[in-house]
DNA sequence: CGGGCCTTTGACTGGTTTCAACTTCTGTGG
DNA sequence: CCACAGAAGTTGAAACCAGTCAAAGGCCCG
């Protein structure tokens, strides 16, 4: 049980059997089923999710019915409304599963609680937390910079399992386009 | 000396004047000149910088010379090029000051000895990181769903500061908007 | 006081969205 | 296992918003 997050673990800091058994009891599992929310817009964040196995979908909905994709979880990423888990506000965001999944849940409690009685796991938190933000200040240059058919090149080549497992119209949505202009950019492409 | 910086530490965590004066020992301040570059494309980023004073920007700038900002930071904020510095390789990013400014600088090395000696200090950035990476998250999404004119109400409402006292095609370039754009958007919303 | 940068304004262009229709794919129940 | 309904993807035409290029005015700084 929860080998692919303590595998995630492994990589930045080492556990000794005693510590991974202590975590273990802060840890839920659960299964979603395909288009079953984790979390809806108005609710309060209160898991932040690892998921183990299958691909979630973070994203805000406006007036006007629009959905907008910020984030795509796949095997060994976290994804919740973070902003919500920290000040106990209703979630703005909307998460649900795009395939069956399986997901390691940590309550905030539970967070700090194993923050405290295993200092590694804050480390390993904050490194996590750098390149995340490392990635989203990235990710903002290239919709900044590049055009449509750069953005879903990079994208193809940065995270081509994304591009596979996950429906064309969420990858348009991801990449700031409507489904429309995505598919007439990747006509032009094959043109090549 | 450093005063805005342990002001900034001490809204999260509680240091004794005996660790103060120990991470002092680590600080290097600096002075920067309006239009002096931090950090240029092309070298590696050794420090990262708190701003006592004054006003910096990061930005890129493709093959066609367009610059694309990244960030702000006035007082009280962190600026680097957070990828160079972890891998050490050349800088995407340049960093220049938008009015004389007022430095402190820490370098990966100080960073990591702090860390180790004044484990308090990775609670401080990881609290940091989380708030930057919620912001980061924020504001891509503003990017997607806002209209040009919501965005630079946005802006105006969130960060007052920065639009007083950087020049207008500073704004624009962060609004992803050329100048021109933000200009007739600012004249439109005044007709109101 | 002068020169250069910043901002504004105008005309034109082009890429993206929007709306609508049609095709293809998928999964669910008979 | 097939049939069918709804979802997803494609294609076309028209409208629109922002970008580009160019020029003029204003303001700041040396």
């Amino acid at each position: 049980m929860y080998e692919v997050f303590f595998k995630k673990l492994a990589e930045k800091i080492t556990l000794t059997t005693e510590e991974v058994d202590l975590f273990k009891t802060y840890l839920t599992p659960k299964k979603l089923r395909r288009k079953q929310y984790l979390l809806q817009e108005g609710d309060v964040c209160k898991y932040s999710a690892f998921v183990e196995k299958g691909a979630l979908r973070s994203y805000t909905i406006d007036e006007k019915g629009n959905e907008y994709i910020i984030q795509f979880a796949l095997e060994g990423w976290f994804i919740g409304d973070m902003y919500s888990m920290l000040t106990g506000e209703p979630a703005t965001q909307n998460i649900d599963a795009i395939e069956d999944s399986e997901l390691v849940l940590i309550s905030k409690q539970a967070e700090e609680e194993i923050m405290k009685r295993i200092p590694k796991y804050e480390h390993f938190m904050r490194l996590l937390l750098q390149n995340a933000y490392i990635a989203a200040q990235r990710r903002f240059n290239h919709m900044a910079s590049l055009s449509t058919e750069e953005r879903y090149t990079k994208l193809l080549n940065t995270y081509p399992e994304i591009v596979q497992r996950v429906p064309q119209h969420m990858i348009a949505s991801y990449l700031g386009l409507t489904p429309e202009t995505l598919s007439r950019a990747r006509k032009q492409m094959s043109r090549k």
